[in-house]
RNA sequence: GGUCCGGUGGUGUAGGGGUUAACAUGCCUCCCUGUCACGGAGGAGAUCGCGGGUUCAAAUCCCGUCCGGACCGCCA
């Protein structure tokens, strides 16, 4: 079709020029026997003016019109500082109305009024607003900055099947059922983990795929059951390898996208992310640290600070400065309500004023008690102390938690900061009381630190894995580890998780079989796209990262997905219903 | 699996035992030659998610259910 430029492209110095311009009716503006109309684009807006002679033409455009206008570029005489083009507009000569629309139920504008059920069941009206429009573009330049790169570092990228083998550790799966071999199922990868190592061993040596990957868990607002992942994996490569290769890629992709020239990632141990934090996945782009105060307390009369030391509990605090007299009994409480999300059983709390401890706990502990918080938290007036008090690490997760939400609430957070952290050091197992077992912390595939390994089955809990995590601004961004490739140890990681000798060469036989035949050592990454494009865009939302994104229980609003299905489709599958 | 919040014209909200169900915006008709969130006049449009119950009376209270959202568990 013919159009000689796009919608936003316009400018002064292209006056007096004929144009051809195409478009959605964005508005309309009836003066009488003046018309105008705004017409839009990806690219944006420009004004179009209907006179008496064209006027007649566009009397029953209405808004979401496709339009095809010719016309001549005229310098405004009232000029519009808020539209790139609003310099100029374009007088019609010529109109052709291409195809008409009904009345859309929302307002297709920046600041839309609809609500998110609202948008996703017209996801395409909701595509054309600009910030979703320019997610899509965002997303789609992260892609190429991240394939292109890769690629001049000596990555190919491969794709790895959809229709996988089930290996029923960790996610649950999406399964399809087989038709050919009745009874039997595919699993949609949850990551492309095993493949990505076997094209390892088939000596790829540099991976990458931009993959699509499936978990059939309950979703968050950072989390989708299917979701893309840039998805790395590198022979010969240690550590260090990987860290820098991954800070290459986030140089790039942010010295493109935002201009910003990177420093080094800082680095912290999981042990002291939780000490200091109260998280996995700190968000460093404020302070307010968690200070240890349980030996203060070793000697406390208080029963309930005795009892937690005495079973091994943990006394923390965060000092909120100058923040006493801004948190009345009330607020307290909330926060109080908000630590027992996390299984905290109370949250305590002191103010420092006028030299003077008052608060929650004041009167039960004692003098020196409060001389030694006062000289270790450096309280000064007005300070707000909050305490948790509770056993395993409850008081280090709660408080973490209520870390986050203070610098929110007290604003102590820069917008435009990009705080990158390598937590490393991760514990290898985690005790899954449910399946009375340890269970992987990170993966099954990944390897231990060589001091450790002598500790494998007499002590699980102590051992710490290779596996780190890139954290940006309190999200997990990536995930990685370097892999076991040596069969032996393979076998011991199963056998500590309590995966027996069959039962490992059932589930991942054929991934066993091909250690023996010379695996290089590997390692590698995944790094969730759609956090990183949430967080260059500036969202809290992965729906809006999305094209079409599914709700809070995995359904897709639009195309009503999932359905019920034939009779007949599930005979052939040989299937059938409960 | 659990906790909390929400569901009222097309859209977004108010109303929380008796209302003519209110407001904004959108929509329709008419007027208007410099608007750009155009303006002006008029109009249509809602059995208040669904099913029970309490009551003389339910959008409003109770129970259940469905849907949307946030979080905990879960997410190797």
């Amino acid at each position: 079709m013919e159009r000689t430029c796009s919608n936003g492209s316009l400018n002064i110095s292209d006056v007096n020029k004929e144009v051809t311009l195409i478009g959605w009716v964005s508005k309309r503006r009836n003066l009488g026997s003046l018309v105008f109309i705004d017409l839009r684009d990806y690219t944006g807006i420009t004004q179009v003016v209907f006179d008496e002679l064209m006027e007649d033409k566009v009397k029953d455009v209405r808004n979401e019109f496709v339009l095809q206008v010719k016309g001549i570029v005229l310098e405004r005489k009232d000029k519009n500082p808020k539209l790139k083009t609003g310099e100029i507009e374009v007088k019609a000569n010529e109109v052709i109305i291409i195809n008409k629309a009904k009345t859309t139920p929302m307002l297709i504008q920046d600041e839309t009024d609809a609500l998110e059920d609202t948008r996703l069941k017209y996801r395409y009206l909701d595509l054309r607003r600009n910030n979703l429009q320019n997610n899509l573009r965002l997303r789609h330049q992260v892609c190429m900055i991240t394939r292109n790169h890769l690629s001049d570092e000596g990555f190919i990228e491969v794709e790895t099947p959809i229709l996988c083998k089930s290996t029923p550790e960790g996610a649950r799966d999406y399964l399809v059922p087989s038709r050919l071999f009745k009874g039997n199922f595919y699993a949609l990868p949850q990551s492309p983990q095993l493949y990505k190592q076997l094209l390892m061993i088939g000596g790829v040596e540099k991976y990458f795929q931009i993959a699509r990957c499936f978990r059939d868990e309950d979703l968050r607002a950072d989390r989708q059951p299917e979701f893309t992942q840039i998805d790395i994996e590198m022979s010969f490569v240690e550590e260090e390898d990987i860290w820098l290769m991954v800070e290459g890629l986030m140089k790039k992709i942010f010295k493109e996208i935002k201009g910003i020239d990177l420093k080094p990632f800082l680095r912290l141990p999981y042990d002291e992310c939780i000490k200091r934090f109260g998280s996995d996945k700190p968000d460093l782009r404020f302070d307010l640290e968690l200070n240890d105060i349980t030996e203060i307390f070793n000697k406390t009369e208080f029963t309930i600070f005795k009892n937690i030391i005495n079973s091994n509990g943990k006394i923390n605090c965060i000092v909120a400065k100058d923040q006493a007299a801004n948190y009345s009994r009330k607020d307290l409480d909330k926060l109080q309500d908000f630590v027992k999300i996390y299984n905290a059983k109370a949250l305590s709390y002191l103010k420092y004023n006028n030299k003077e401890i008052t608060g929650s706990i004041a009167k039960v502990i004692s003098q020196d008690e409060k001389s030694q918080l006062i000289e270790k938290l450096k309280l000064e007036n007005n300070d707000l102390v909050l305490i948790v008090a509770a056993e395993d690490n409850i008081s280090n997760i709660s408080l973490g938690a209520l870390r986050n939400k203070l610098g929110h609430d007290l604003n102590l957070i820069d917008k435009e900061k990009f705080e990158f952290l390598w937590v490393t050091d991760f514990p290898m197992f985690e005790y899954s009381k449910e399946e009375n077992r340890y269970v992987a912390a990170h993966h099954p595939f990944t390897s231990i630190k060589k001091e450790y390994e002598d500790k494998l089955f007499s002590d699980p809990a102590s051992v710490y894995s290779r596996a780190y995590d890139l954290v940006l601004n309190g999200y997990e961004l990536l995930s990685g580890s370097i892999r076991i490739h040596d069969q032996e140890l393979q076998a011991k990681v199963f056998k500590a998780i309590g995966i027996s000798e069959q039962e490992a060469k059932d589930r991942f036989g054929f991934f066993l079989e091909a250690f023996n035949y010379g695996t290089p050592p590997h390692g590698g990454v995944g790094i969730g796209l759609e956090r990183l494009i949430m967080i260059l865009a500036g969202t809290e939302n992965i729906r809006d990262v999305v094209a079409f994104p599914k709700t809070a229980s995995a359904a897709d609003l639009m195309s009503e997905a999932p359905n019920k299905v034939d009779t007949i489709q599930l005979d052939e599958l040989g299937i059938k219903l409960k």
